[in-house]
DNA sequence: TCTTCATTGCACACCAGTGTGCAATCTACT
DNA sequence: AGTAGATTGCACACTGGTGTGCAATGAAGA
């Protein structure tokens, strides 16, 4: 890799910055406008859209992020060729940090950007559909929702349970993948669930 | 009952049509302005603040309405003092056209009116609460998570559920059901689940 | 030293939505 | 006929956010 000159260093720091500032004040809301975003990254409004055009740019290139992670984590888990419910497990384990970071993307898929949003994620969308999709063919998940609803239930679950979380992060992620074992029609998940005493 | 007068009749089912057309416009598009459900109304914006002096009260009326009779439902449904997994069951059905008619009440529960909403849910979300803690006291409930996270999950997928039913409205309450029970954790679902076979 | 360029601090235009004021109109009721 | 009142049509002020233009600043690089 060719090494970076101070200036441009420095310009990518106060990108990063500006992005990973606007997962969290997004995160508190979704609503925030460009000047909120911009004051928290220490930075002034105009700088911001010298780094992106548009808000729109912004949130894209947030998304694109996030895309390219979760689709990453379920490549992986795929490729093993595992039984569905456990590719599921292994799947949620690598996607909770990702999930995590990125959890407000599940607010900001209703809204002005939803469309925008919802083209970047269909394509790992439908990866997921088809992981649920051959679970149900082996009997492995239940089947009482077809597989694009019940794949998008289930990680939107994920990450409803990613935006709760404001506290405890440690059971957690433990919580999301026996919730979503649960709804994806796993019993053995009741076993652990049973285990996993919390009262 | 006063016999209502021509004019109040006529009053009210304008008040009544904006309400319910506000249901739907808000529906395909919880950001729609007053002016959107003013014309879909059949009536001018400036009407519509005759009926209802800010956007915030329109929307509180709508959610009030949906508290009302998901509260009624509910207390209803917990009177007959059956174990929480019946409970449940029959709650859901009798919940499902509610929950169905108000679906645009999760979107909107972000966003601006957010806090509003979410305070004249408060009471019931606690009367719910109450039913999974209750489930989860006598072991028909799973544990893995706090009831009050729990529930919220639960009846978020049954509005989530109602909200991508835009075609296949019979088999919807069904699948909703079978979710959520599956999510509290009431092992006999799955095999509800398998008998219901989708693909 | 001189140049380049990211950043700054204003300015501005623009847009979309909200909420209000008021005269005009039309219709039910008296 | 006459009145009350719901509705209309238009005007307006206000707000809050977006995106742009441009000169000034300051620091890295030649």
């Amino acid at each position: 890799m060719p090494a970076e000159s101070s200036r441009a260093r420095s310009m990518n720091e106060t990108r990063e910055r500006i992005l990973n500032v606007a997962l969290d004040v997004l995160g508190q809301d979704p609503d925030a406008g460009m000047a909120d975003i911009a004051s928290a990254a220490g930075v002034v409004r105009r700088t911001v859209y010298g780094h992106f055009p548009s808000r729109l740019d912004l949130i894209r290139t947030l998304t694109e992020q996030a895309v390219t992670e979760m689709t990453t984590v379920l490549t992986d888990v795929t490729a093993a060729a595992k039984p569905a419910d456990a590719a599921w497990v292994e799947f949620i384990a690598r996607l909770w940090p990702v999930a995590h970071r990125y959890r407000v993307l599940l607010a900001l898929r209703r809204g002005e950007y939803g469309t925008a949003i919802h083209a970047l994620l269909g394509p790992f969308d439908e990866r997921l559909t088809n992981l649920v999709q051959q679970g149900q063919d082996t009997d492995v998940f239940a089947k009482h929702l077809p597989p694009p609803i019940l794949s998008q239930l289930a990680y939107s679950t994920i990450f409803a349970i990613a935006d709760s979380d404001l506290s405890n992060g440690i059971r957690s992620p433990r919580a999301a993948t026996i919730t979503s074992l649960l709804m994806l029609g796993v019993p053995e998940a009741r076993a652990i669930a049973l285990v996993d005493d919390q009262g």
